[in-house]
RNA sequence: GGGCGAUUAACUCAGUUGGGAGAGUGCAACCCUUACAAGGUUGAAGUCGCAGGUUCAAGCCCUGCAUCGCCCA
């Protein structure tokens, strides 16, 4: 027999082994004596025995192991106390009694050696529980103890997550929820702790009737004997937590505040909870308030783990302090950091980088800001669309389309989403590409009333901006929202940029579509610069050839913004005989741009360029063609699939052709 | 033992009903250009853990395996 508390032997009832074990399979015993008492216990059979551990057999000792409780309940087992609650051996340890547990632990190993009961000490590596606080190692005991039969309530509370009327989000919680109301146990709501409410139950000595009263009772209702005592064990936090979503608002009284919160729209919290506190309040709401659940959605959040994805905890001292996060990155920077982290079913690493890189971003928004403020004014409020340009067109489209993106993401607590589309508008979209845009007209190069228009957008997409950025970052946005001359009050008040009617007539597709070919375009040209190792500052010229009419009245129309975005020193249009040979090329769409190099064309370089820009082509045209050459494909996709990949290749192949073509003129060139 | 989840760029992570993979940080080059060097421009970087299967098509669906993590006992 192998034990790593051999105290507790004395309070074995029988000797436990798996019925499959051959070792024990053809034992005609059916009986063992307990050494060191003048007991014999009984062999018992169960299949719950590990054959692979130990000996085999396996000591029950009901009363001090909650398995061998178990184990004891289904044999029918006695199960005798033999540690008091001082951690003193009783009197059922014999000649052991009043030892300490520990001492009697030496003692009876001790004794079992001098019997030649002892066959070896060998070290187990098993965990101990421990009191966290003074570290007192927990001895299992026997002890009596107040439960709530929480069957029936859990069955309603079960059924109300299945009919949808409470929704656990994201919903794969609902499985975990399933999983411990449909097989819930009794609630033992016993703690043996000298603070909190005391169990309403009296005992009465005289007559020992036990009391349960709603009001404290003063006689034995049994016997009239005033001499009555209260249970001295307190109920489980998580009793008084469970009543937490009516009995703050005045129930059982119908008060105002309990019929206007109650049932409330969401309630916010950890998975860990989910048992602790979501599942009891679910179960007391329901029976407490007339059927009717406290709360329609339960989202579930992330946990924020450390570094080495470790739950966070105080006894293990790896705690993410945030108002250190705070003091080091800001308060705004940190919450954008959890919410762009905030991926449903998914627990979070804290990540001081990504936190870092917000800070970036916190900085961003505010430098764009104080650009912004150097130049509207109170005045800037009306936009006349029919006044604008593409680029301003276009900011304002894009600046709908991310109000409802993060709207949605809102909504459907993705606040991962709402996070990375609003950062990707600011950063890439507004300051990357429509500041600059807009910087010629504001520094008044094209006249007061253009200067007008482009501070009437910038104000309109800042304070959007600054609205639906809100959530994520408050004392940031509500600062800069105080500044901004047009503005009045709280940014909190402030109504959200959103609204069905006026997203259908801002959102311009056609303009996105526009100023995506001119980002390809200045892109193009800033690539050769690169590439060529111009200076930044320098200015270059550039030759643009396309058959297309519309990217060429794209490209006349918005030759100030790609000269500017480009740094061009002029921007012009070449027929097809006229092609220059001194340049490098760049193709968008239709268009070729020749950046013109003259004396300065490094011949070479521009032709590995091409090549590898071919090259990369090449394979994309070669995967779409694949495709378009399988006959199941063509049979079997969806039409618009096939003709999205259409479309593709044919786009492929007009680069493909240009580039070829392009490298051709340049290698004879050489 | 039961349940849940993860594995995607060097790192931390996204990737809506299957239609050829993205971000931040980091890395390389160039730049103090009148909001921002906590910045700008450009670039490099991925056999989507492994092996099968379903499908015209798989990071995504199915099966198995490996590794890691969490919850309950």
């Amino acid at each position: 027999m192998a034990t790593t508390r051999p105290e507790t032997m004395f309070g074995d009832t029988a000797v436990a082994v798996n019925p499959e074990d051959p070792r024990f399979k053809d034992m005609a015993e059916t009986e063992v004596v307990l050494p060191l008492t003048d007991r014999t216990i009984p062999i018992i059979k169960d299949t719950y025995v590990d054959t692979e551990f130990g000996t085999g057999a396996l000591k029950v000792t009901p009363a001090h192991d909650p398995n061998d409780f178990v184990l004891g309940e289904k044999h029918n087992l006695p199960r005798p106390k033999v540690i008091d609650d001082h951690g003193i051996m009783n009197g059922e340890a014999g000649k052991f009694q009043g030892l300490d547990r520990f001492e009697c632990r030496k003692q009876a190993v001790e004794a079992l050696a001098e019997l030649g009961l002892l066959e070896k000490k060998e070290p187990l590596k098993h965990s101990v529980g421990n009191c966290y606080r003074c570290h007192t190692d927990v001895e299992p005991s026997i002890s009596k103890q107040w439960f709530v039969k929480v069957g029936p309530l859990a069955e309603k509370a079960s059924q109300a997550v299945r009919s949808g009327e409470t929704r656990i989000i994201p919903d794969n919680w609902s499985k975990t929820y399933f999983e411990w109301m449909d097989n819930i146990r009794d609630w033992c709501i016993s703690r043996q702790i000298w603070w909190g409410h005391r169990i309403p139950v009296w005992k009465c000595p005289d007559c020992k009737a036990v009391i349960v009263e709603e009001t404290d009772p003063t006689a034995c209702t049994a016997c009239g004997s005033k001499d009555i005592v209260q249970e001295t064990d307190v109920l489980d936090t998580w009793f008084s937590s469970a009543l937490w979503p009516f009995s703050t608002m005045g129930w059982p009284e119908n008060t105002d505040l309990l019929k206007t919160f109650y049932p409330t729209n969401v309630l916010v919290t950890g998975f860990d909870i989910l048992f602790f506190w979501v599942a009891r309040m679910m179960m007391m709401g329901i029976h407490f308030m007339e059927d009717e659940v406290p709360f329609k959605d339960v989202y579930i959040h992330a946990l924020v783990r450390d570094e080495h994805g470790k739950k966070m905890s105080k006894s293990k001292g790896n705690v993410i302090d945030p108002l250190k996060v705070i003091d080091e990155y800001g308060a705004d920077a940190f919450r954008f950091t959890l919410a762009a982290f905030a991926a449903q079913g998914r627990d979070v690493k804290m990540s001081e980088s990504r936190v870092e890189g917000y800070r970036h971003f916190v900085n961003k928004l505010w430098n764009a800001a104080r650009f912004a403020l150097m130049h509207i004014t109170e005045n800037d409020t009306d936009i006349d669309r029919g006044k604008l340009t593409l680029p301003e067109r276009w900011i304002l489209s894009r600046s709908a389309a991310t109000a409802k993106a993060v709207k949605e993401g809102i909504e459907t607590y993705k606040f991962n989403e709402a996070a990375s589309a609003v950062y990707q508008f600011v950063w890439h979209e507004f300051c990357d590409w429509f500041l600059e845009t807009a910087k010629p007209a504001l520094y008044e190069k094209e006249g007061t009333q253009r200067r007008d228009a482009a501070r009437a957008v910038l104000a309109k997409v800042l304070e959007d901006i600054l609205v639906m950025l809100h959530p994520f970052m408050p004392f940031v946005t509500e600062e800069i929202y105080h500044i901004l001359p047009a503005t009045e009050g709280s940014v909190m008040k402030a109504s959200y940029p959103y609204d069905e009617d006026v997203y259908k007539a801002v959102r311009d597709p056609k303009a996105e579509e526009q100023m995506e070919f001119l980002f390809g375009l200045i892109s193009g040209v800033r690539n050769i610069r690169s590439e060529m190792n111009i200076q930044p500052s320098m200015k270059i010229k550039v030759l643009a050839n396309t058959s297309d009419e519309q990217e060429k009245l794209l490209i006349a129309e918005n030759k100030s913004v790609i000269a500017n975005l480009a740094t061009l020193e002029s921007l012009y249009f070449v027929d097809s005989d006229n092609l220059p040979t001194s340049a490098a090329t760049s193709v968008t769409g239709n268009t070729t741009c020749f950046v013109s190099l003259e004396g300065v064309i490094d011949f070479d370089k521009e032709i590995k360029r091409l090549e590898k820009e071919l090259e990369k082509n090449t394979k994309e045209l070669m995967g779409i063609q694949k495709r378009l050459n399988n006959e199941s494909f063509l049979d079997k996709a969806p039409d618009t699939v096939i003709a999205k990949v259409k479309a593709q290749h044919d786009e492929l192949q007009e680069k493909q052709d240009k580039i070829s073509a392009n490298l051709t003129r340049i290698k004879d060139m050489q």
